[in-house]
Order: C-alpha cells, then sequence, then structure tokens
DNA sequence: TAGATTGTTAATCGATTAACAATC
DNA sequence: TAGATTGTTAATCGATTAACAATC
C-alpha cells in the first residue's frame, strides 16, 4: 500500500478521469436526495451512465473509498469527490458579454448550488448597464480589473460575440484570471498557465450532423 | 494507392478527427473571409489551435487534398470537409424547453450560417405559446410528433430543466428523432442508433476548478 | 463461512506526435 | 533543380476494458 493521501499534491488524476468526477458527483447528489445511503459500482455507474470498471478505475485515483462486499457510501464518497474537485470552496465567477447566453447564464441556478457565485456581469454596451440580472446588476466592462482583484476572481465567463472575445479573453489575464469558459465560438490565445475550456453549440450539432449522415447513408446502401 | 473515395462508406473517421472537423471549417471560413485562397498546414494548424501533424492527420482521413510543397486551397478544403460533415445540406432541427437558454440557443446566429434550420420551438408551457422568438412561434410540446414527420426533422436539441429531460427524450425518439443536444444537466437513456451529445456548463466550469485548486496548492507549496 | 463487491492488474484499443520519404 | 510542404509511418502515450485477487 502506497503512502499516497488526499493532500498528497504529487499525485495526479488523468483528464479523461476529471473530466467524469463532476458526472459522479451530479449522480450522487441525486442518490443522495433520493435518501440513498449505499451504492454498489454498478449503480452508481449506471446513474452517470459509464461503466462499472471504468468507474472504479476512475475512483481508484482519488484514494480508497468503498468498501469491498458492501459497495460505497452515498454521502462520504460526494464528499471527498466534491473536495477533489475544489467545489467545497466558493469560487467567484464574472461574467462577460450580457446577451441572450449571458442571460441564461447569469440565471443558471445550478452554478450556486455546485461552489460557484456570480460576482460580476460585465458588458461593453452602456445600454445595459443597471440592467440586474438574477439580482447582479451589469456592470461596465472597464470594472473587470478592479472587480477581478477586489473579489479575488480566478474564473471567467466569455459569451460576448466572437470578435471581441480574445481582447476579453487578453483583459482577463491581464487582470489575473487564470481559467477561462469560452462561449463564443473562437479559438483563445492564451499564456501558458491560464485554461481555456471551450462550449460550442455549433461544433455540437455539427458533430451530430456527421453521424446522422452517416445513419442516412447506411440506410440508402440498404434500400 | 487505395481506391478510396470520398463517397466510400466504408471508411470510417476517427472520433477524436470528427470532433476537430468542424474547428477546421470555421477556420478555413474566417480565411475565406479574410481573403486568403492558400494556406499550408502549419497556418491552418494554428488558426485552428492544434498542431501541424495532427492536422495532417485527420485531413489525411478524408483523401490528399493538399499539394505538397504548396499547401491547401483554403476553398476547396473547406468544401470538401463541410461535405464530409455533412453540412453542405440543411439540418432541420427542433429545440424543446424554451427558457432563457432556449431563446439564446433560438437566437443563435451561427445556426443557419451553418447548415441548421431551427424548424420548431416547442414548450409544454402553455403561457410561452404564441410567443415568436427569432422569427419562429413557440408552439405546445404536443405537436412534436407531427413536425418531425412533416419536415424530416433528425435532429432535436434539448434545453428544458434537467428532471423534464429524459421525458422529453423518450418523445423525440419515439417520434423518429436519431440524434439528440442535451443541454440539460442530465444522464439521458436512449436506444442504440440515437446519438446523445451533452453541454454541461457546471461539468465545465468544474473542470476548471479542479485545475486552479492544484495552480493555488502549488503557489501555497512554493510560498 | 459464503457471497458480494471493491481495487488493481494487464491487455487492448485509440489518439498523438515526430520524423521523413514522397512529390509538387 | 532546389526548396517547401504534404501525406504517411512508426513510436509513444493515454484511455478503456475485462478479469480476478483481495477482502469486507
Amino acid at each position: 500500500m502506497s503512502a499516497r493521501t488526499s493532500s498528497d499534491p504529487a499525485r495526479d488524476i488523468p483528464e479523461a478521469t476529471v473530466a467524469r468526477l463532476p458526472v459522479y458527483l451530479r449522480a450522487l447528489t441525486t442518490l443522495v436526495d433520493a435518501g440513498t445511503s449505499t451504492c454498489s459500482s454498478e449503480e452508481l455507474a449506471q446513474a452517470a451512465g459509464v461503466n462499472s470498471a471504468k468507474l472504479r478505475k476512475d475512483l481508484s485515483y482519488l484514494g480508497s473509498y468503498g468498501t469491498r462486499g458492501v459497495g460505497y457510501d452515498v454521502e462520504y464518497l460526494r464528499y471527498q469527490i466534491a473536495r477533489e474537485i475544489g467545489v467545497t470552496q466558493d469560487w467567484p465567477v464574472v461574467i462577460v458579454g450580457i446577451g441572450n447566453l449571458g442571460h441564461a447564464l447569469a440565471n443558471y441556478s445550478g452554478f450556486r448550488s455546485r461552489g460557484f457565485r456570480v460576482v460580476a456581469l460585465l458588458d461593453a454596451d452602456p445600454r445595459r448597464h443597471q440592467e440586474a440580472v438574477a439580482g447582479v446588476v451589469v456592470r461596465p466592462f472597464a470594472d473587470l480589473e478592479r472587480i477581478v482583484e477586489e473579489q479575488d476572481v480566478a474564473i471567467g465567463v466569455i459569451a460576448t460575440p466572437a470578435v471581441a472575445s480574445q481582447d476579453v479573453a487578453d483583459r482577463m489575464v491581464a487582470a489575473g484570471i487564470t481559467s477561462i469558459l469560452n462561449f463564443a465560438p473562437s479559438v483563445l490565445a492564451v499564456p501558458d498557465g491560464v485554461d481555456v475550456r471551450k462550449v460550442d453549440l455549433s461544433i455540437e450539432l455539427q458533430i451530430l450532423a456527421y453521424h446522422e449522415q452517416r445513419k442516412s447513408s447506411a440506410a440508402e446502401v440498404i434500400a
């Protein structure tokens, strides 16, 4: 047995596993809400939409939180995963670009319940200022630096048009933000040490279209 | 040299490559708009945010569309990729759930320009009916089956709360939809042959939080 | 103890990358 | 031809999966 513990900073978790931890966390929360106290890897895997071998392998990177012959304590495992991800603490977030999408994001209730707190909504258009969305007032983009510093913001969300996204990212990085979630259909250039994740509706649809097209072709071959 | 051609239905493209083709398509469109007629794999790779070896490997699955010593004809390669993905044709799409996010999706202009056409907006709440979003009237969810059949819809977008998403997916599948883009924070169960892709804001944020947390820990170790 | 289920091993599979022969 | 750049090979890397020993 290794001396690996939860506070061991050297251990690193494969990226594919990291991407699934939030899925497990959500499944566990659903189980807790349903009053379940214990579950097997098979049950949790099903709830998360993966196979149980993968689930157990993933969990093994965190430690040994199950009991052989019994399964996992749902509440305990949920806490361990939440701690591992880092959502036992609260992450202040700024959203830039309060158009349709920005409104939707600001109103998203899943934010607060999952360890994130929208501390500011920023927009370059003065006509949007003073408007309140989900109880937060929209302020000028120029306020970015001050807000990031005062509130110690590490995560920024870009919901602007593509043309503005690189400028917004540059300003975010200069202000001290080191993690960016980009909803604009653009490829952002950022320095090393800054993480960018991208959500792109039209890319997802195009991936579906590719497979859809092949389904149709296959049907034609049969017909 | 193999007899592999663009109409060869047997050849299959790795999933990781499929997911990048839309990124290349967008980069090529940007280059076309900028008046560029030719580009090297290095230039295109940079515009797409990948390395050139990966780009060339990806393109090699489609065929040989470049010229050694010269590069790629931007317009020609763009067409070939668009055809491969299937976005030279028009894909009718229905969106179910016209809340904040549904509004944002319905208003998204990138839809139309990338081969997708929103043919219907559906919502279970009668108070939302008759409202027009981006020129399309919101109709009852009960109209789903008729619309899918009449308009030959293959792709459905779910923007409802999580609790409703499985029911919506079931109805979509029963109506004949075979590709679903799910924005609800839920794991959908669908039959074989139906593709589901998932976009989940809070999962993306949690992945960023995980890495952000490790950055902070690393800083503490140094301090 | 007997049955159940975890945590880990090892094999397989798929994706990435560097290097370079082919060739414009 | 000489220089440039593709398309492909082969090595490496990372992810998935089945199987099962460990152990509750």
